[in-house]
Parts: C-alpha cells; sequence; structure tokens
DNA sequence: TTAGAATATGAGCAGGTGCTCACATTGTCA
DNA sequence: TGACAATGTGAGCACCTGCTCATATTCTAA
C-alpha cells in the first residue's frame, strides 16, 4: 500500500539504548493513555528523544506495541518455561491458582500488557507471541489427561488464557478493595472448569 | 468540559426514522470498520444522510455507540424476561447451554453487537446498561443456590457475561468450522463453573 | 395557503496526527 | 586527527476528523 521507508537496525550501543528507552517509554505512555490516545510525539517525549529518533526503529504505533508484545512474550516465556515439570505435583485447583497468581503479578508489574493484547490488530497479527504460551499450557493438560488430542489440549489453553484475559480487564477496571474477590473467583471458575477436562 | 450544543430530540415521524436509519447504518459500519475506524462521515453516508443530519441527534461517535447499545440491550432484556421462569426446569448443564446459544444467535443478527461492548469507554459509561441482564441472570442463580448473597450471585453473572464476551471474541475471528467446537466448549467450562456454584 | 417549526445540507474551520527529510551531532576506526 | 557511518533533531507538509452554522427544504396546522 505505502511504500514505508526503512527503518534503521541498530549498530551500536545506543541505538539498542534508544530502543529500550523508547520501549520503556511505551509502557508508561500506553498504560497510562490506552492504545488509541498514545501518540508516537507522546511516546518520544516520555523517552526524552525526538519524534525522527522513535521513526528511525518503528514504522507505527502498531509497531511499538508489537515490540512491546514481543518482550512481554519473552518475559512470560522466562517465567514459564518448565512449566510442567514446576507444576506437575499440584492439584488441577493448585495449578489454576499458580497460573492465576503468576499472571496477576505479571501485569502488576506490566500494566501495558494488557493494553497491547487488546491493541486492535493484536489478534491477528501476533497469534504466533500469543501461541508460545499457550503451547506450554497445552503441554501441561496434556501430560495430565492423555485422553486429550493436541487440538482439544490447545483449546483448554485457549479458554485458559482467554479467562485470564478477561480477569485482568476487569482487574485493571475494579477497585483495590475488590479485586481479591474476584481474583479468587476466577481462581474457582478456572479450577472448575481444569477439573471437568483434566479429571480422568 | 465542552459547551456542547443541543441535540435535536425528534419531534415527528421522519425524524424518528432518521435516527433509526442512523442507528442501522452505524450497525453496518461499526461491525465492518470496527469502532475506532468509523468515522461520523461514514455513518452518514451509509444512512444516505449529510453529516449535519447524524450531529442533529448525536453528539458524537461515542453517543452514536451508546445509543445501539442501549438498543441492543432493550432487544436483549425483551428476549430475557422470565428468564427464571423459563430456565427454572432446566438443570444447571442446560442452563448454561442454552445461555450460550441465545447469546451467540444474538450476535449473529447483530454483528455490531461486540463491537460497541467493547468499544471505549462502555465498561465505564454503561455499566447500567449491562446490568439490566446482569441482575436478571444474578437473579437466576440465587434462586437456584439460596446461600449465595447478593454481592456473591453478582459476581457470578459477571463472570458469565465475560466467558461471552471472551467466546463472542473468538466466535467473530474463527472460521465457520470451528465454530462449532469452540462454542460447544464455552458450555462446557460456564456449565462447570456454575455447576460449582450452584451445587447445593 | 401560508407562517413558522422541524429537519436537512455540506462547505469549511480548528485542531490534531503521522511521518519525512534536510541538517546537526555523536561515535568508530584507521 | 580526519573521514565516514550511525544516530539524533524538529519544523513542516499532507492528510484526516470532529463539529458548526448559515442556509435550504420539508412538514404541520390553522
Amino acid at each position: 500500500m505505502s511504500n514505508a521507508i526503512e527503518r534503521r537496525v541498530p549498530q551500536q550501543e545506543r541505538g539498542e539504548r534508544r530502543i529500550a528507552e523508547l520501549l520503556a517509554a511505551a509502557e508508561v505512555v500506553l498504560s497510562e493513555t490506552g492504545f488509541e490516545a498514545t501518540t508516537m510525539k507522546a511516546v518520544a517525549q516520555q523517552a526524552g528523544a525526538s519524534i525522527g529518533a522513535v521513526y528511525q526503529y518503528f514504522d507505527n504505533k502498531e509497531a511499538v506495541a508489537h515490540a512491546l508484545l514481543a518482550q512481554y512474550d519473552a518475559e512470560m516465556d522466562r517465567r514459564w518455561v518448565n512449566l510442567e515439570e514446576a507444576t506437575r505435583a499440584l492439584s488441577v485447583e493448585e495449578l489454576a491458582q499458580r497460573f492465576v497468581d503468576v499472571m496477576i503479578r505479571f501485569i502488576e508489574q506490566h500494566p501495558a500488557y494488557i493494553v497491547v493484547l487488546f491493541a486492535p490488530g493484536t489478534h491477528k497479527r501476533d497469534v504466533k507471541v500469543q501461541n508460545r504460551l499457550r503451547e506450554r499450557l497445552a503441554l501441561v493438560f496434556r501430560s495430565r489427561n492423555r485422553r486429550l488430542s493436541k487440538e482439544q489440549s490447545l483449546l483448554v489453553a485457549t479458554l485458559t488464557l482467554q479467562m485470564i484475559k478477561s480477569m485482568n480487564s476487569l482487574y485493571a477496571l475494579s477497585k483495590a478493595g475488590e479485586r481479591a474477590t474476584l481474583v479468587e473467583e476466577y481462581k474457582l471458575a478456572l479450577a472448575a472448569y481444569l477439573t471437568s477436562r483434566l479429571a480422568g
């Protein structure tokens, strides 16, 4: 459609630093402003850079969100390596609780996570990104119920992640006093679902 | 904040017709374009009217979405009057299935429903709108488990509606062939959750 | 038939955003 | 130190959108 100008790949350390600064700035702006209202100018300002600098490395806002999501995904993956081993001894209830707890902590540390997760186009463009965690989850489910096909376990993982997403958006909107109750309810719901799926 | 000009309240039949046309147009545009990309000009065009006409009745895009949501909500409420009575004889599993089925049919008939439901500000502004269905649901849940407090039953209703929302967004994105499986899985998940909550 | 109310029109202004490009600065390396 | 590459800057253009308002058209009712 448009013949966009080529973006720079950082060659020096300061280039990489800049990218990191820009992403950190984007995290702040996105979490405070939401995706739509976030402006490239605002990101630049927050990073103490010029708009020009942003466009050296990113085509547009979507690209920034995408890079941030990729970063989050890598971090998430780091936390969940060996998910199966680490949770093997847990009951299904405990598994559900553990999963919810870790995800809650993650979004508290990275408040822009749900923003980029729900950003327009995320669904279509970043399926592969979401998939890493989904596949780790599916593996856990399959190891607990051998009768689940690969597709079935992926579907269970999909619903699980959707429940987390849904919880996250409510969590972000609710007052601090209500959050504990909300989280408990989601743990219960997830446990009920997983129990019915992993029994046997 | 801004002293917006006063909008017109229709006095003649053609005024009401216009509003209906505009909302119908908005439904088309919103479902095809999504909320953010939808433009007042596009809505006017789709309705065969001028931008001026749109601004006679609506302050802005949010107002249009809000009116559409209110319309959907009224329709939904019409379908669910006597929800309790109509479902009293059903088992919890059947209740979950019935609920999912009706909601799926609704969004197939009104593809803009999830768009306005997820539109920015919907959460904050239209709590009351969402609440009607939520309260009907809560009533059903309480009548099935008297030990649930009012707050608890509302929470259960909230999670239930969130599951529906989540299903809807996946449903809209998935291919026709996968939809049946998806819907079945959500029925199962909802049934599991509700069973654990309404048992006793 | 006609006055006045209701409704309809769309050019145009104010304001904002995306993104570029010519130029300035900083880093690297021989 | 000099030469070139890498990075940084921000004024400014092109574009778009929300929304208004002066004006035109249609309706109502006596």
